[in-house]
DNA sequence: ATTGTTGCAAAGTGTTTGCACAAAC
DNA sequence: GTTTGTGCAAACACTTTGCAACAAT
């Protein structure tokens, strides 16, 4: 088990499928999509505003949340769930792929991941009558700090 | 694998453990968990109220989200996230244990479950840094009638 | 010049809270 | 009789939308 294989080039593959799907560039975008390729976990829209604006350089909350909708239906970004009332976004890589544990104490969130569970979960999608493109699991539980 | 394992004696558990937990009786979290006990998979509390509703045992919105709540932490129900934009309920039986597909395209939440997945979640929580008490997993795609 | 992008403020929507009254114990 | 449960309406908080100004092509 691993946990967080690190970069890839995101940016630029994140502006050629922009580009691509006919989109033109702009200020407010590109603050968003360096602000996550910079992160090692999924943020809320609220806390990438912030984050912005703390390094200076301001997003309207309603351009957050056009720009987060915008780069999840090209499939850039994804949403993550973790039972804590606001959703959260991260990048999709195209070679890493992880899950998340969520510390219900203290509201921490983790990424982690595992072949034997990717390899369950693939298994099992060919035995369901859905036609599965995508799964998300999160475990819930308590922190090593919080578990003391 | 299977679909769905059908009914234990929900509501007298929870009627017990309520008791225990000190609350005192009121019609409105009859009703409500009534309903769960006869659902096959999860609702949102809008949809607990409009069934409640249709049923003639209106239930004020209000209440119905405090009662998910209180069984919520007495861990009687538990939320599901969907991705829908609404959380949906379900009550948590001791012997059933299933998981959720979900089709994109319609909405369709059926419920699943499987033992080898089952086991990965097992063997893996023992080697995460995160006291482990739950686990959720959804797979997203499109539904056979969707798929067509 | 045309068309997409952004910020602001307003509207929307699901959820929570305050309060008075009814119900349980 | 005291405490908890419930309905109603108002308040909240996160998200979306309308619109005018701005920037990219």
């Amino acid at each position: 088990m691993s946990f967080y294989a690190g970069a890839d080039s995101w940016v630029p593959r994140a502006e050629a499928v922009l580009h691509r799907a006919g989109y033109r560039r702009g200020g407010a975008r590109r603050a968003v999509i360096e602000l996550l390729d910079a992160q090692e976990c999924a943020l809320t829209a609220i806390e990438i505003e912030e984050a912005l604006r703390s390094e200076h350089r301001r997003v309207s909350r309603a351009s957050v949340y056009r720009i987060l909708d915008e780069l999840e239906q090209v499939r850039l970004v994804q949403r993550v769930e973790t039972g804590q009332t606001m959703v959260r976004y991260e990048r999709v890589c195209e070679n890493e792929h992880h899950h998340h544990l969520v510390c219900d104490s203290c509201g921490l969130v983790m990424p982690f991941s595992d072949t034997a569970l990717e390899r369950a979960i693939e298994t099992l999608s060919e035995r369901v009558p859905l036609a599965v493109s995508e799964h998300e699991i999160v475990l819930h539980g308590a922190c090593e700090d919080c578990a003391l």
